[in-house]
DNA sequence: TATGAATGAGTCTTCATTCAT
DNA sequence: CATGAATGAAGACTCATTCAT
């Protein structure tokens, strides 16, 4: 009987996401054919189009998920007794990041700036981790841990920022030394976060 | 006698290349056809072939004129009397960039993650900022108005960062207000910078 | 299993190889558009391609078939008791050729003396086929059917100039009655051929 | 005052005539742009077309002065005191054809099985040639140079598929010796032409 | 579930030709 | 006479998507 294996169906898709991911970060969404990505997957077109009724919803459903991965760093950080340097952490963990990862973000950062539905897509995660980051700095200014005149709903973003930059860091200055930059990058920022008269 | 026109020339690439950013920063570099940017350059495509001999062409040459005007906006910052205040100046400045030039930004760095070609014009491109503000940076140090111990090549490669991450916050978190994010910015940046003990 | 059906394959193929010798016969390699020949077989250009690559190996798989095809009437010539009669019976079979292979086969002389790639192909089917009609000649000299003093390989290379001046004939001159043309080959390379003395 | 000098005219032409002659015979008819034409004969397209209204008009003015040099070389033979001598000498001039002209008679063949204009002028050309050599061959047969049984007309168009078939052989078979070929032909061609029983 | 044949609009690019200067 | 800017209709080829099996 051909009744629905879910689990199985969840494999597919998985299969063609990582395919996408691949051919996306290579060539971009545009420049990935669907032929490519069924190559990659080893999958005929008609059953690739069984999982994702568009190449616009392969698109977004790479995009959530590569998204929501990044969210799963971020919530670590509730958990940190100290949130200087539960954040001074995430910086440390852009060293394991691939260039895929980085590609993709690039990419998806400029689809994002000219289509309105990953626009959407990526606000709404951004939001989320704004969040959950300003929460943990509200609450480590309460513990005396963070510099209080900061904003936290900004300081969360100028967070985001400093990831963003340092991705396209990596397109910019490859050959910079990472760990020159990622401790500059934890110093200064350590700097800014505690509170003042505090250097790291 | 007949013999080409240079200024025209110049004109006639000028208007190709302001068509070309417009289509880019709407539809990406893959997404506009050259079709499109014939019409909004109101040419023939036979003619535009006559100014740029591929689309490749086109992409680079507008993606170097883009640079060089980021690039103009840093040579200030050898004349300004403290290192600090001109580059906070230049944050400040940030918020004139228009949304044609951030989508294009972002368009680049995706193209350069993949596109050998576009990512050597870019690095070659941050060279020299980095360079010119690492001097900057430099002299003031040697002035005492900048913390003596900060590394000047790495210092520069950050401030890049910040106005990516700059960048990618407009698309990111487009809601929130300029100015607290320009001001906060500025703030921290200067906290960032100036010699320890003296906040902005 | 719903996997390839290689008949149906070849099928295809051929179907589009016959469109595309009716259209390069007519409007010549470059005058044929890939649409044009898509037309003719009845087929989307996007399914055309699905078989053929290019048009380079649209035009070269066709020039090998009719090559292939040319080559096959030289085979007969091992079986025949008398050489030069089964020599002169391939001119008189001259008088089949269509237009169509006609024309083609003037196109692929032209497109050989600049398409380094179709030149080897008729190089090696001319080799081919020199090497046939040689080894039939020499045997024929064994037999004294053939006059001794020549050279095989020269006189084997000779005949397929005689079939190429046949061809140009039928562009130079149509009007020429082709039984008067025929017949005078044939006496013509009959004299060439038997020993001396041994008038047709 | 810009009156008309017909001796510049006439060269101007000539100097197009060389570089189309040079285009089509490495590109086709068809392959050679007229803007590579402009480039090779150092003009600008407006000004070649003051002197050829079509790329038709150049192909065919360039055809009629290729096939008018090719009747040239036939004129000789009216003078030749025995004409069997005179045909030899005519094949063994073929040595010195050159691989230009080679592939534009190939270009030519081709195009005049294709294009009813182009073959009007191929076969007027071969209808003057034919006409002059079978006055000579009937001239050589009242003087017993020529096997009498030939029929004139016929044999001279043969005299021209030889031709042919020597150009396609600089194809087909360019490592064969020259020598030996010419050599060849001169031998057969003698043995067919000669009354009977009087070899070269 | 899985295949891959089939479509046709759309992509970049070329080219013969015209025209203002 | 001479230039080269300008046109726009093809040309080869690609690709998202559908459908019969």
């Amino acid at each position: 009987m051909s009744s629905t294996d879910p689990q199985r169906h969840t494999r597919q898709r998985a299969r063609i996401l990582d395919a996408a991911a691949r051919c996306f970060s290579r060539y971009g969404f545009q420049g990935a054919s669907m032929a490519r990505i069924c190559a990659d997957a080893e999958m005929s077109p008609g059953h690739l189009y069984h999982y994702f009724p568009h190449k616009k919803a392969l698109i977004e459903a790479m995009i959530v998920r590569e998204l929501e991965e990044v969210h799963a760093r971020f919530e670590g950080l509730r958990d940190a007794p100290d949130v200087v340097e539960g954040l001074l952490a995430l910086i440390e963990g852009g060293r394991g990041w691939t260039d895929e990862q980085n590609r993709l973000m690039l990419e998806v950062m400029a689809e994002a700036a000219r289509n309105p539905a990953v626009g959407d897509i990526l606000r709404h995660h951004h939001a989320a981790i704004t969040t959950l980051v300003a929460e943990c700095l509200a609450a480590g200014q309460a513990r005396g841990q963070v510099e209080p005149s900061l904003d936290p709903e900004v300081t969360a973003a100028m967070l985001q920022a400093v990831v963003d930059g340092a991705v396209a860091r990596q397109v910019r200055a490859p050959a910079l030394d990472p760990d020159r930059w990622i401790d500059h990058l934890k110093h200064l920022y350590g700097r800014m976060l505690r509170p003042s008269g505090n250097a790291s």
